[in-house]
DNA sequence: CTCAAAATACCGCATTTGGAGTATTGCCTT
DNA sequence: AAGGCAATACTCCAAATGCGGTATTTTGAG
């Protein structure tokens, strides 16, 4: 462990905050909590997404608050943009519905936080916080949603079950792109053998090519 | 919305808990601290998955605290095998690691809930009944790691970009296992089209086979 | 020990695929 | 008008694949 700059005798520097909001209470409301609480700046306010991608790269932010529905482009889109320019960039999204889709455009495009509004100005602070820190602050309902969505994704390789072991291996082989030849290479057995196990496991899986083969052990 | 059972005038069904933890001083204090708090209830604890796995599906509990490292089957491995037999059980895994893949296997394994053992009681509890409320409780930090997984998963069809519509459209179709011929039917060209098609494809994915070219469709 | 399943291996044959080259047409953009 | 790209289409050829058999050896459960 070294010393970092800011911990030699500075309080600490604030973390830098800007705001993408088109209502106007909103957006002053965040604006001066963000600005009345100590660790807290706000640097910049828009109203819409094509203000925020122009100015906002001028002067990067440490955290931006995005709200979704917003004029023309929406925020989902705006975060999509600013990610590229700036990787480092950490979103939050701050909106009024839970919904499935939206939340996962939204993480697709590159939040990593997701907050209703009606959440409490104190749990909004440590969520920036939280955000800033290296953590994706959601509602543990919405974690649920992503949970989900991630366990279907990776799970379902039940589709492959009735196969042997030996068949499982082959079909791995053979989804990765490999032909009979670099399988039985990389397994030591004959490209027969190889070849009688592939057309076992296209019985079982009801299948008659490779690519559909494939499909079912990447399945989705 | 009807009256439900415990609603009628009964203060509240407490949630029912079972523990899966080697270590006797940590099993013995779980069930204490559920024990004692209103609203829960301890209806048992095993000292490893075995014993869980034989006997938990005889009196099902709402939630189930599971510690990852056991000796024999790994709680990850009982997780997967308790959510075949009784798909309804939420499961909270309780460890001492904040593992990347630990977390992942988790949560593929059909967990919905984790956290670390050190979390102070209150809390909890707290995440406990968010969990049977239907939520995920897991420390931002956790959260974090599942929505880059997420993200990570969700993106990455950058692979495709360079194709063209007409290659994207025949690669989507290759994906699917379908062949040449079938494709050539669908779109209204000849097989040869397709063919010329498939080989450009190829040189710009750098691959040379169609199960490659699937992959990297569906890529991961 | 015995039976069955799994893994191994081979033959043969028709079809599909991958790779190379060439050519025509239409549509943009300059 | 000219050049470039995309889409279309064809030929030839070697290799890989899919499908039908059959057969031996190993392994595990009863």
């Amino acid at each position: 462990m070294y010393l970092e700059k800011q911990s030699t005798y500075t309080v600490q520097m604030p973390i830098k905050i800007a705001i993408v909001e088109d209502n106007e209470e909103i957006r002053e409301g965040l604006c001066v909590l963000v600005d009345g609480s100590p660790g807290f700046t706000c640097t910049a306010a828009y109203p819409d997404a094509e203000q925020a991608l122009q100015y906002l790269p001028d002067d990067p932010p440490d955290v931006v608050l995005m709200d979704i529905r917003l004029p023309q482009m929406s925020g989902i889109e705006c975060v999509q943009h600013l990610r590229e320019r700036l990787p480092e960039l950490q979103i939050m999204m701050l909106t009024m519905f839970e919904d499935d889709e939206l939340v996962f455009n939204s993480l697709k495009a590159g939040a990593t936080g997701y907050l209703l509004k009606k959440t409490p100005p104190a749990e909004l602070l440590d969520a920036i916080r939280n955000l800033h820190n290296g953590g994706s602050p959601m509602s543990s309902q919405i974690a649920r949603k992503v949970v989900q969505a991630f366990q279907q994704i990776s799970q379902s390789h039940k589709d492959t079950e009735g196969l042997t072991e030996r068949e499982a291996e082959i079909l791995a082989h053979l989804a990765r792109g490999y032909h009979d030849k670099e399988i039985a290479g990389e397994l030591f057995v004959s490209v027969e053998t190889v070849r009688t196990h592939i057309r076992n496991i296209y019985k079982k899986l009801h299948v008659h090519t490779r690519t559909e083969a494939a499909r079912k052990f990447y399945r989705r």
